[in-house]
DNA sequence: TAGCTCGTTGGACAA
DNA sequence: TTTGTCCAACGAGCT
């Protein structure tokens, strides 16, 4: 194995992904042995991330690593264009002949990763060394393998397997970084912010800032990880982290994650024997990896179904008679289903929705409504702060039933119920959904049974676009049917 | 290799 | 109201 020897007497350049933070990024500490150091930032047409809810958290992430760096006497780069070209040409004008970034893992990232090399390979200014270090995971995707080097298709044993190899996660090196003049350009030029004042409510939820994220960690880790087993599934809780656009952005590592619990919690032994919240949470953490194992082995499946059975099921299109209408009133949260449409509410005026509503809503959009799966994933994309194209398509493949560990397909979340047993008091449905604020408890997930005059008064709230029983048979029959053929 | 066990998140129905 | 059983088979993963 080549021995990793730059001449730190060059320049070197940092290339900032989706890890926008200054501590605990290893890639980051190396580029910072040189002596000068210019930090880049592509904003590239082509990012997988480039909702309107990840480009309103990347505003922002952008903004706040600006001005951290700043009070370091650094500046940004910012580059707009394709990643590799622009990056070479960069690196050319600059005399560069150092890159330092960290490992990407989706498709797209992968193709900049795989041109960096080439056109480096290629440059004017002499060859230009990459440096990839682990990106924002625990693991490379290739480390939690089996025996035979293939990949896990099921989360259970994946699990085990890291538990039995272990790890001993430390900390990077600490970040000192050169000094650079220089004046980081305006944010708010690149367009990033939506032009309709969809985000105003954001402002209310999020801080999208590395420090931010810190302090979140450590409220977590004292408050709610504990009971996080329990209180994760009731929607109005504050339950559960909310660390997942933060780690979307890279603005925390899941690394200060684990180290967070373990400090605080004790070796995973010990959590998983005393602590059963802290032990569900980093299992979470788990998935995520897993997620990002998927994508990696299986890059086909942001757009595909796993299993390849599936690529010929019969999913509803949106220009079929009334599928458009539907998936817009699912989008809008207009269903006349409290439960789902509250998600959906959530979604649209916080960015974000529950881990439990999402499967929930993702349930309804693909089994109730029959619609394909794809829809559900791009506007989930579109919408959620910590869109996430692996986590993203691992979640949805798997309420579709085409995906990794999937539900099977006579599990059809019934929305009232769920409601019912998650959301007790109706808090969260009358959060979001106030038409309803004054229906009674007991009908307030089916207000469908409200007697037409005490219907009327819940503000034109619509009856349900379709019936629950009857769209469960057919969703039962489509994939029985699906099955036989 | 053969055989066995098990699989993140549920619902309906009967007793 | 609560609890148990079935829904359905299949293939991943382990021994």
């Amino acid at each position: 194995m080549a021995t990793f020897s730059p001449d730190l007497s060059k320049p070197a350049v940092f290339l900032f992904r989706r890890d926008l933070r200054l501590k605990d990024n290893k890639a980051l500490a190396l580029a910072s042995m040189h002596k000068k150091l210019h930090l880049v930032y592509v904003l590239d047409p082509h990012r997988e991330h480039q909702g309107g809810a990840s480009s309103w958290w990347l505003h922002h992430a952008l903004k706040a690593l600006v001005k951290d760096l700043k009070k370091n006497g650094q500046c940004l780069s910012i580059l707009v264009g394709e990643t590799a070209k622009k990056v070479k040409e960069f690196c050319e004008e600059n005399q560069v002949s150092q890159l330092y970034a960290a490992r990407g893992y989706s498709p797209i990232e992968r193709d900049q990763d795989a041109q960096l090399i080439t056109l480096g390979a290629d440059s004017k200014a002499g060859a230009l060394q990459t440096h990839f270090e682990l990106g924002n995971y625990l693991f490379e995707p290739e480390y939690a393998c089996k025996t035979d080097g293939s990949p896990y298709l099921v989360f259970t044993p994946f699990w085990r397997n890291l538990c039995k190899k272990g790890f001993a996660p430390l900390h990077a090196l600490d970040v000192a970084l050169p000094k650079q003049k220089g004046e980081s350009p305006n944010i708010d030029t690149l367009g990033l912010l939506p032009t309709i004042g969809w985000d105003k409510q954001f402002y209310e939820c999020w801080s999208p800032t590395e420090s931010s994220a810190l302090a979140a960690l450590e409220q977590f880790v004292q408050i709610n990880a504990s009971a996080y087993k329990d209180q994760r599934d009731i929607p109005s809780s504050p339950g559960t982290s909310r660390m997942s656009p933060y780690l979307a952005f890279g603005q925390v590592s899941p690394r200060q994650i684990w180290i967070a619990c373990t400090e605080a919690f004790g070796p995973l032994s010990k959590i998983e024997k005393k602590y059963p919240g802290v032990y569900t949470y980093l299992k979470e953490i788990a998935w995520r990896e897993f997620a990002n194992h998927l994508l990696f082995f299986f890059p086909r499946t942001s757009k595909e179904e796993l299993r390849v059975s599936f690529q010929k099921f019969p999913w509803k299109k949106q220009n079929q008679k009334g599928m458009q209408a539907k998936l817009k009133a699912w989008k809008a949260g207009n269903t006349g289903v409290p439960i789902v449409d509250a998600g959906m509410r959530q979604l649209w005026q916080t960015g974000w929705m529950h881990n439990r509503v999402r499967m929930v809503v993702a349930s309804f959009l693909v089994k109730n409504l029959g619609l394909d799966w794809r829809y559900g994933a791009a506007w989930f994309m579109d919408t959620l702060v910590d869109a996430d194209i692996a986590s993203n398509s691992m979640g949805w493949q798997w309420a579709a039933g085409s995906g990794a560990d999937a539900a099977p397909y006579f599990r059809v979340f019934n929305p009232t119920l769920q409601g019912e047993r998650f959301d007790k008091q109706g808090s969260y449905v009358k959060t979001y959904v106030p038409e309803l604020s004054d229906v009674p408890l007991k009908l307030l997930h089916k207000p469908w049974e409200l007697p037409p005059m005490e219907l009327a008064a819940a503000g034109g709230y619509p009856g349900p676009i379709v019936s629950l029983s009857d769209s469960r048979k057919q969703a039962l029959a489509r994939y029985q049917q699906f099955k036989d053929s």
